[in-house]
DNA sequence: TATGAATGAGAGTTCATTCAT
DNA sequence: AATGAATGAACTCTCATTCAT
């Protein structure tokens, strides 16, 4: 089986080639990191590099496509655990600031894809914007199956707690705070979140 | 007094360049801008952009710092008026809304520098993020005085109201929604926040 | 004698590369065209040229070299049938036209090599110059024993004889004419060759 | 009049860089020429050749034309001064052969563009060899007047002696033939073609 | 024998910056 | 002060050729 076996290589050496990138990019952003420093590093020649990728803005995109999935996988495994939902809003938010702490990199990608001027980088991030979207929504119908709260738009109200992790998260950390900082302040967004939905203080 | 004709003369011939820059810049991004261009567009001569600005990436900075301006200025004039804290925080998510809107060239070039990866804009980018914090934290400081709503941290606090306006609305843009769909959601999210900061929701 | 079957299957194999190189150089030319896609189209593998041709330039060069014999073949063929001088020069003219039209492609690569920049090309083009004048030179010489005509520099009168037909029917294609209005010059070019050579006209 | 000054810089400085093309792309083909070496050969900076022409493409279509403007004003100029027809065919000889003697570069690059697959440079040299035909056929024109010669078809004949020269030359100069010997075929090429125009031979 | 993945030299072109005028 | 011609570093991408399988 050789082909399988190629294939898998072949695979292998493409992700390989997207960890390097996204370290390069992540350090000098799109136009400054060089194709050639990403193959030195990769340890592979630099044409080599385009029997995987069309050509760097497809690299790029892979990139980023591979950021969104292991992101995502990240804060779907946080909220897979059961508990109600001010648990669960915990969990959403120590998984982005672990995330945020640990794959720094990435976000800064995401985010300077998602705000920046390149159209099919703004799509690709985009995609991810709506699944983390769809990620809280689902949580919040769950809640709202199990009448713990009740919410007309759960669309808005997810991108409301989208904001209110993710955007404070990344906020607070160029602010200066530490990870530990952040940390202990899961329990109280919780409760502001709950709250402010309208839903009387739980007794922790 | 022909030194300070000068000096006049010289500074709109600044700002002249800096608003054509901001332009490109938004447009292209920092490293595909042309100054060439930028310098074509100012009316003025490639060699004098250097007479008024070290480098491009001193132009860069400039630039930020008068969105910065710019941006602030409209922020503050939003909450001088008088009233309760309900009627400020939508005075304020609207004002964003406003920006969002009208200057949204200016937002992503601020959300490029904050999250990019140029050290020296992410510095002048977050003095902007400090200065929002600081903004609203006075006016959290002075609701508090007036009894309305009782804070812990008012500087995380101020945070997660900057968090519930700008990023949820920047968000809500790309994701598509209209200008009139935002503004009709000022009420709500002011509501959403003064629950969540434990205040009994107070009659229209 | 599976040596010999192995010696035809090679030289076949050969053939068949050298076909899909001319259709590529004669699209191209030399430097533009690309070696794998030689390869694909001749449906072999992009290292297998290699066991067949040293390098690109040895490709170009029996290719060349194919190109001579296909056409000398032709002119040698339209020269074989008798005939006084006149009905040969026709046709020769005939010929050329014909090969113009049918091989316009093997024109231009021999063309192109016969006055291009790269010496082993020329030397080869070269060939098949000699090899055009010497066929001119015996129709010449034979027309001369049989008292058609009387010619002191026989190979300079080829040469003319070449330029009047070839590089004439070339140079006229260039500039648009038609193989019909070229094949309806044959007899007058030949009458004008006759003349130019001190031979009164012959009656048709 | 620093303009006018300036304006006769810019056009010696463009003459200049054509100049140091034509050797390098006569001396290595279109391709394999170097912009670097160009530019390095022309004593200015590589990126001065793009103030000058848009791209490698126009600069040796620049320079195409450059040598069909020389050479035409060369063939023009050995035809101009009076005499009979065969004194101007004559001339018109030995200014070919003195061209593709000392312009041998221009020659090549002319031909290879001529013959060669580049669209735009086939325009572009086919424009010459009209230029050439036209030339030609109006001193067969002027000899019809004075009642030489009698032609039916002018520009197919023009065409014919330009063959019996231009290419005639051509291809005896690749077969190794000196200058000198061609010089010495001046007349009796001039001679071969009023006979075979169906002219009487002239006593010298 | 045949293959095609891997290689890396090489070249055209852009553009921030300089400096003579 | 203002200019813009000149510069050359830097970068992406191509493709002939090699070699392990």
């Amino acid at each position: 089986m050789p082909k399988i076996v190629d294939e898998q290589m072949r695979e292998a050496t493409r992700q390989h080639i997207i960890h390097e990138a996204a370290h390069e990019f992540a350090r000098l952003g799109f136009d400054q990191a060089n194709i050639n420093l990403i193959a030195e590093k990769a340890g592979i020649g630099k044409g080599t590099i385009y029997l995987y990728f069309e050509n760097k803005r497809e690299l790029f995109l892979a990139m980023l496509r591979f950021i969104a999935q292991t992101q995502l996988a990240a804060i779907r495994g946080a909220l897979a655990q059961n508990g109600d939902l001010q648990t669960r809003l915990e969990q959403l938010f120590l998984a982005f600031v672990r995330l945020a702490e640990e794959e720094s990199d990435s976000f800064n990608v995401y985010m300077s894809a998602l705000y920046g001027v390149n159209r099919a980088f703004r799509t690709e991030a985009t995609k991810l914007l709506r699944d983390y979207v769809a990620v809280i929504a689902m949580v919040l119908e769950e809640a709202q199956a199990r009448h713990e709260i009740h919410i007309d738009d759960v669309d808005t109200t997810a991108l409301m707690v989208l904001s209110l992790t993710e955007s404070f998260i990344l906020s607070a950390r160029v602010l200066g705070q530490s990870q530990q900082s952040l940390m202990a302040q899961a329990t109280r967004t919780a409760q502001f979140i709950l709250q402010g939905l309208g839903t009387p203080l739980q007794p922790e």
